[in-house]
DNA sequence: TCAGTATCTTAACAGTGTCCAGATAAGTTA
DNA sequence: TAACTTATCTGGACACTGTTAAGATACTGA
């Protein structure tokens, strides 16, 4: 996944720092990620992620863009871990199309849950670019793993059109999740979970709860 | 609603501006408005409104306690928006639950993409302070709209407290509207609409699509 | 060895939110 | 009317931001 080369030894002892970093653009991207958790998406700056790498302000600019080149990496990479958790899901799901997309869901929340800051992120437009790299491929790999349990409910094999029924089935199971993420990670469920810190409370109690009403497949 | 002081007159011709402006604060919201709707919720900036409403940047702190002020009263005009518009479908769903619960669903994402950069704020973290003024109470009668047609649908009185069952029911449904909006305001739903401008299609399609699988009460 | 390239620093620029001291207008009291 | 008080706004300043330009340093490969 990542480039593969690399230049020098990441931390060779308590050395004093070489002129060239050697692990830059890994280091900045994990400092990124640090700082969205622990001051919201809105309290990155590229110069603290710079700082936290312990290079100058224009240092970044030689593996990013710009501040948002490295925000889309965050994303990018947080697409690639999302995707690889909902199609393991998928996998746990076996044969059964009910049962594949329920724990699409549970993962799908679960996820968010445990990685706030980037799912808020990577579903936050103007943030980063929506066309860096690969990102749209990456994205997408997420959609259809979600498309293919649909598909299966819908006995609609991969090549042929989606109908307007699976395609609304689609929607409302990808709106059911997507809203409870929101709302948890908002704290908009909050009035029910105690105080703050219900975290628990709400993935294991409210979210099974919720999944009741995850939609089933219109027959007719 | 508004304070209902005007102590001057907003325009009284094309005179050059008095040194009291006369109307600051509604045309610095006004213009947080416009801004937001303009370059979306993290494109505003403080000195722009000022630069907007024709003063200097530090006079918006005579209204405002700071740029997060600004956008807590944009913020809470958007909620009493909101909580009339759910509460005028709520009403047109009449003595049906589930009529009253899918006008509410209707009425949730018209607001939301008729209104894309407020509804954003509105819902987004870290933006403004939600202890400002009355912000919680105004905000919490949306809340309370949804929750009467819920009770109403489990045959829970006012003073009952809810049941576990009417809780799911109620966070299913929420999150189903909020999600949807979520997405199509998020451009996650362009690939069945065709390219950019399909709101449209999204409200007058898409959405009737997926409000057929809004959530049933569970019986038992 | 030595040119070429990649990586980093320093310095600067414009733009931001916010604070301060002072100017001006409006309201209030006598 | 006159004096005092309060509300509102300006101008200037400060620290912070992202980004760029010019130059320094280290690595790479022939």
């Amino acid at each position: 996944m990542n480039s593969g080369k690399i230049k020098r030894k990441p931390k060779p002892g308590a050395q004093k720092r070489a002129y060239h970093h050697g692990d830059l653009k890994d280091q900045l991207v994990a400092a990124a990620e640090a700082i969205i958790l622990e001051r919201g998406v809105d309290g990155f700056t590229l110069r603290e992620a710079a700082r936290r790498a312990g290079v100058s302000p224009a240092a970044p600019a030689h593996h990013f863009k710009d501040a948002r080149g490295l925000l889309s990496e965050v994303a990018l990479r947080g697409f690639q871990d999302f995707g690889d958790t909902l199609e393991a899901a998928d996998r746990r799901g076996g044969n059964d199309p009910a049962r594949r997309l329920h724990e699409q869901g549970l993962a799908y929340v679960n996820f968010a849950m445990k990685n706030p800051s980037r799912f808020q992120l990577m579903f936050r437009q103007g943030k980063f670019d929506q066309d860096y790299e690969n990102f749209q491929q990456v994205a997408n790999r997420s959609f259809l793993t979600l498309e293919g349990a649909v598909r299966a409910a819908y006995g609609l094999p991969p090549g042929a059109a989606m109908t307007e029924a699976a395609n609304g089935f689609l929607m409302a199971t990808w709106s059911i999740v997507h809203g409870f993420a929101h709302l948890a990670l908002g704290g908009q469920l909050d009035w029910a979970a105690q105080q703050r810190g219900g975290k628990k409370l709400i993935l294991d109690r409210f979210l099974p709860l919720t999944l009741r009403h995850l939609p089933a497949p219109v027959r007719k």
